[in-house]
DNA sequence: TGGCAGATTAATAAT
DNA sequence: ATTATTCCATCTGCCA
């Protein structure tokens, strides 16, 4: 069985090739893979037979590194564990469902979900009003409401980093988690702060370290965009994709030094990749500290997954002495880096760091927006959540936000326009949130907290929001198709009753815009949208009216129910002159795409460590050196360097 | 215009 | 090796 070669020139694999060169590339790409492959089952029955080597699949990819989930619970378990209920999917299906929602199963195995609009908390709080104590059943059931607070993992009390690793069900706690937790927060990230460079979040002298800034000469070519009727521009480009040129331009240097640091990347051994998170990936965030490799991953069903990826810090001097090396009997695994905690009862739909790298915030589909607050010692602090009406919620921030059960926050944005490293409440000055419903809320944690405004911006779904580095402009994007350009000092509250204006806009093919984000040097937009491209916008903040893009690449977005859908990322610092972004990739064998700023595809990263989609990808802060993230839909993370 | 059914998508855990 | 499960995605088509 030969996999079909389908048609050789410059098409392969159901992707076609700018050249030729590339195709070929793309070829050997394969065929290498396929061949390692065909070898590795060799291999792979030669070392079983040989040293009968540690359990399962000896095989290269899968990852053995990170969380493994705990088969079965010894009968004498200590802890008190509570045994584990009989079958999970079962107690579910079963009817464990949220007081207002039901599932009702359908013949063809689809399902139908009824009930009332979620109605706000019924006010008999009963049992769970405020428990104290963290009940441990949980995540098999993790989806039930804990009758009020949206179903929230708690009451909106602070949850300790113990609390927070409590809560992952057993089937994923291992011993000595805590512990480990503890001392990831308590020294591993102080650490790791004290070594982000201030010149990387300070405000004014460029946003990025390495250098430099951007070309602020060139007052740019306003894409005089407006003046072409509504048609497009020479939609001629049809032959494929990417407008490239093929002579590179003066800013050769970067330009080398970029491509130098891309073609390097690799992600070969089974080092690059662990299981983080136990379900899918919504969001994934890196730490900033250029000594370390702290990537965090945020997943469908609220686990938030730290993965120290070189073990930094581990060493330490006074490293405690209780556990070192030999304690972990059990779990070799206990330091392989990764540390899991529950903090939401639903999706992690945005994960950010604040500049400095002390906090880190979530924002999760259960309508709450928690701190994670290195710098103070508090762990996950809920900063912000949608509430109801009743006057119980009153003293929260966030009351009488919540819309029901249709309604989730889709995206945040960290507001930096008070400085990111300011003081304040937490390391960030507040933050923007977009909702499924397309609102868009801020709030300012400066002081005590207060939610600055809550407005609808769209008739659909917004997926992100983009603060402009000016601090005048966001960029939402949506299921609507388009993307719109806002005023922040013109946006209207609620309550009046003005319609909010956009100063500009740009549809895209029709079909909805998974995100929008302006580059660190402010001076593009960039797109990814369901109508397969990837649109890159320059200088759009100065465009009033429509937007047409500068750039458009053609890419395969149909990442289908399963996964989760591709976002395209600036990296965060300004190399000189030249941005870069990473997306994911439908492409085979798996891979994950950095481009530069013109559209030119710098590189497409494989490796035996890529396994699967990688949905959502970041890239590390840091400039002097790349590293790319890419978390995929079964919580694995892979990085590339 | 809005609501629903149905198709589609990829990867794992369980068999 | 095959099957069942995912089911807070999104698009199209059909109905009112």
């Amino acid at each position: 069985m030969v996999d079909d070669d389908a048609s050789e020139s410059f098409a392969f694999d159901g992707r076609s090739y700018p050249t030729y060169q590339e195709m070929v590339n793309a070829k050997r790409r394969r065929n290498a893979d396929v061949l390692a492959k065909s070898g590795l089952l060799e291999a792979k029955s030669a070392i079983a037979s040989s040293s009968g080597g540690g359990g399962s699949g000896g095989g290269i990819v899968g990852g053995t590194r990170g969380l493994k989930r705990a088969k079965v619970v010894p009968p004498g378990d200590d802890d008190g564990r509570p045994a584990p209920p009989p079958r999970r999917k079962s107690s579910r299906i079963a009817g464990a469902m949220a007081p207002d929602v039901r599932v009702e199963r359908e013949s063809m195995g689809s399902f139908v979900i009824s009930g009332a609009d979620a109605s706000p908390p019924s006010s008999s709080s009963s049992s769970s009003s405020s428990s104290p104590s963290l009940r441990v059943e949980s995540s098999t059931t993790s989806k039930d409401a804990t009758a009020g607070y949206n179903g929230r993992v708690n009451d909106g009390s602070d949850l300790s980093v113990s609390d927070a690793v409590e809560l992952v069900g057993y089937k994923w706690r291992g011993d000595g988690d805590t512990e480990r937790a503890e001392r990831l927060f308590a020294r591993i990230l102080p650490d790791a702060i004290e070594d982000v460079p201030i010149a990387n979040y300070r405000r004014g002298g460029g946003r990025a370290g390495g250098g430099m800034g951007l070309s602020s000469g060139s007052p740019v070519s306003v894409v005089d965009v407006t003046n072409t009727t509504s048609g497009r521009p020479a939609q001629s480009t049809a032959a494929t994709t990417v407008p490239r040129k093929d002579d590179v331009d003066d800013d050769d240097d970067a330009h080398r030094g970029i491509r130098r640091l891309v073609d390097g990347l690799s992600c070969d051994d089974g080092e690059c990749v662990a299981k983080v998170t136990p379900d899918r990936i919504y969001s994934v965030a890196c730490h900033p500290s250029p000594n370390a490799v702290i990537v965090c991953a945020g997943d469908k069903t609220g686990h938030l997954g730290v993965w120290n990826v070189d073990g930094y810090n581990h060493g330490g001097d006074d490293a405690m002495n209780n556990e070192n090396a030999s304690s972990s009997s059990l779990s070799s695994s206990s330091d392989d880096g990764v540390h899991l905690f529950k903090v939401h009862s639903g999706a992690i739909s945005t994960l950010a760091w604040n500049g400095p790298g002390t906090s880190l915030l979530t924002s999760s589909y259960d309508g709450s927006v928690r701190l994670f607050d290195v710098e103070r010692g508090r762990a996950f602090v809920e900063v912000f959540a949608t509430y109801g009406d009743e006057v119980k919620y009153r003293d929260k921030l966030g009351y009488g936000t919540d819309r029901g059960y249709n309604s989730w926050i889709q995206g945040m944005e960290i507001d930096t326009r008070y400085g990111s490293g300011g003081g304040g409440g937490g390391g960030s000055g507040g933050f923007f949130l977009c909702t499924s419903e397309g609102r868009v809320m801020h709030v300012d944690m400066r002081m005590k907290g207060r939610l600055t405004f809550d407005a609808v911006l769209s008739e659909k779904k917004i997926n992100t929001i983009s603060l402009h580095p000016d601090g005048n402009v966001i960029a939402t994007a949506g299921l609507t198709g388009i993307v719109q350009l806002w005023d922040v000092r013109k946006i209207p509250t609620l309550s009046s009753k003005e319609k909010p204006k956009p100063i500009s806009w740009q549809e895209s093919g029709g079909r909805s815009i998974n995100s929008a984000y302006f580059s660190p040097s402010g001076k593009r937009l960039l797109t990814t949208t369901m109508s397969n491209r990837l649109e890159i916008m320059e200088d759009s903040h100065l465009v009033a009216g429509r937007m047409m893009p500068k750039m458009r690449v053609s890419h395969d977005n149909q990442t289908g129910r399963w996964l989760s859908t591709f976002m395209a990322r600036w990296h965060p610092g300004c190399y000189t002159n030249r941005e870069i972004f990473v997306v994911g990739s439908m492409k085979q064998p798996r891979c994950m795409e950095v481009y530069d700023h013109d559209g030119d595809l710098l590189r497409e990263i494989r490796g035996d460590a890529i396994t699967a989609v990688a949905s959502r990808c970041c890239f590390h802060p840091d400039t002097n050196k790349l590293i790319v993230i890419g978390g995929n839909s079964s919580g694995r993370v892979t990085i590339a360097r």
